[in-house]
DNA sequence: CTGACGATTCACT
DNA sequence: GTGAATCGTCAGC
């Protein structure tokens, strides 16, 4: 979806608090498609245009970790101000990132699902121990973690600093390009498994779910 | 303290 | 399609 320099980067507007703070997490997760994720950890910068996301809708959401109110250490984050990071570990192996969103109190998250590389790419091969791009690099939360050096420790960092923060460089997707769908993996929580939570860009080849490998 | 399990990924049949 | 990997979290005792 385009090459974008170091500097252009840089000079792209960092997602502020307002955009996170909004009520409606689901069209906040239909928004973060096309967002650049960018990480710079002690200089290094790493950045992916995002495609796939899901959006996890609190206290009424079965899907949540948050659902019913359950509020734990671990989950204790999404209980605080919009535009922290969630972080959480999963399956003992993979560090799934999310944006917490809506006010104080509200644990409302969007889960980054996809992303399609676009700076540090020789780093995000390192960091997976993979040879080679493909889309296997950053496709699916595990992988998106792996490949942008996020890891549980990262767990309630603010994305209104320079470390992991979400830009906006322009890019306007056409409404066609965006598809709803179920959320993946979420079949625990009966007929909130059905909601069409989670938004793709179509014919992106890094979108989970998908033939290929 | 204990046991069950997960917002996944990957190798293998 | 099936199953293993691997460990922090959480409910229950």
């Amino acid at each position: 979806m385009g090459i974008i320099t170091n500097k252009e980067i840089l000079n792209a507007s960092k997602l502020t608090l307002h955009f996170y703070d909004r009520k409606n997490v689901v069209q906040i997760a239909k928004e973060l498609l096309g967002k650049i994720l960018v990480t710079k950890f002690d200089g290094v910068i790493t950045a992916g245009r995002i495609v796939e996301t899901e959006a996890y809708n609190g206290i009424i959401d079965k899907a949540s970790h948050a659902y019913g109110g359950r509020r734990t250490n671990r989950t204790e984050v999404m209980y605080s101000n919009a535009g922290l990071a969630y972080v959480y570990l999963c399956y003992g192996i993979h560090h799934l990132f999310n944006v917490v969103t809506n006010e104080k109190d509200v644990p409302h998250a969007v889960l980054i699902r996809a992303i399609e590389p676009m700076i540090g790419i020789e780093v995000m091969l390192k960091r997976t121990r993979k040879k080679k791009l493909d889309h296997t690099l950053t496709k699916g939360p595990g992988n998106v973690a792996k490949a942008m050096g996020i890891f549980t420790k990262h767990s309630g960092m603010n994305l209104v600093e320079d470390v992991i923060f979400i830009v906006d460089d322009g890019l306007m997707l056409k409404k066609n390009q965006i598809v709803a769908t179920k959320r993946i993996g979420v079949d625990y929580s009966g007929e909130d498994a059905l909601l069409p939570y989670r938004f793709i860009v179509k014919n992106s080849p890094f979108v989970s779910g998908k033939k290929n490998k």
